[in-house]
DNA sequence: ATAGTATATGAGTATATTTGAATATACAAT
DNA sequence: ATTGTATATTCAAATATACTCATATACTAT
């Protein structure tokens, strides 16, 4: 059971999972959202992968991570304090209005790692 | 939230926060059944108590820990959840075992301290 | 007051974790 | 084949965490 509270005790992978719960992703798009270096969001992918708390499908170049059905269903307790709490936190819910504002945009996987997404959100 | 997740990333808090579940203790009796020492018992129960996991009430030369009847009904579902995985693990099991081994002697925290717990208990 | 015990804390060390930069690998498209 | 792009991994540095030993503090009992 440490071993999950250990996954979980990271801002970065907690961002990830809340982005993950709405939608499957790709790396460069919660590379993005999140603001942050590439192998970072890599690395904390390979650790949610690891302990099986993602689950991917590799689609041509890119690699879609979504949440994986398993430890939703193997963790429903804790899955759903997940989301109780991250429903009444102000800054996983900026998460998802970035991560709502790039559906809504025109941009896509193939086009968010060439621009800043900030700025382009902005216009 | 994620300073809760690292509060409960931790074997031995973990540990403790199970036996509190059962019954309030004293520092000496977590010490004993926990087997480690009394520097490291207290500095996790500092950190508990920092994080508001556990209260604590001084009487006499001891000071009584339990967990803290709002960090149970503020993370219900979290909370539910430690239990639920508590009762299923035979570590955890293997310290209530200890516990409940403790209560039935004739030990108490005055006494529990001098001896080797694990061994008077095999007597 | 003194001695003994319970608990907390400071200092130092060892270990683990996170991160960015650079590099490696895998795939796509031409 | 080569170039470009997506993702993973290695390495080194920085930071955080857990632990032990020693010491400090608070309380008890005589």
């Amino acid at each position: 059971m440490v071993d999950i509270f250990k996954v979980l005790a990271d801002e970065n992978r907690l961002r990830i999972l809340n982005l993950l719960r709405k939608d499957e992703l790709c790396v460069c798009e919660i590379e993005a959202i999140l603001d942050t270096t590439q192998s970072n969001v890599s690395r904390h992918l390979t650790r949610l992968r690891n302990d099986k708390l993602v689950s991917f499908e590799k689609r041509a170049q890119w690699i879609y991570y979504s949440l994986h059905p398993e430890f939703i269903k193997d963790h429903r307790l804790l899955f759903d304090y997940l989301v109780h709490e991250m429903e009444q936190n102000e800054a996983y819910q900026a998460d998802e209005k970035r991560l709502a504002a790039y559906r809504a945009s025109s941009l896509t996987c193939e086009t968010v790692t060439q621009i800043n997404l900030s700025e382009a959100l902005r216009k």
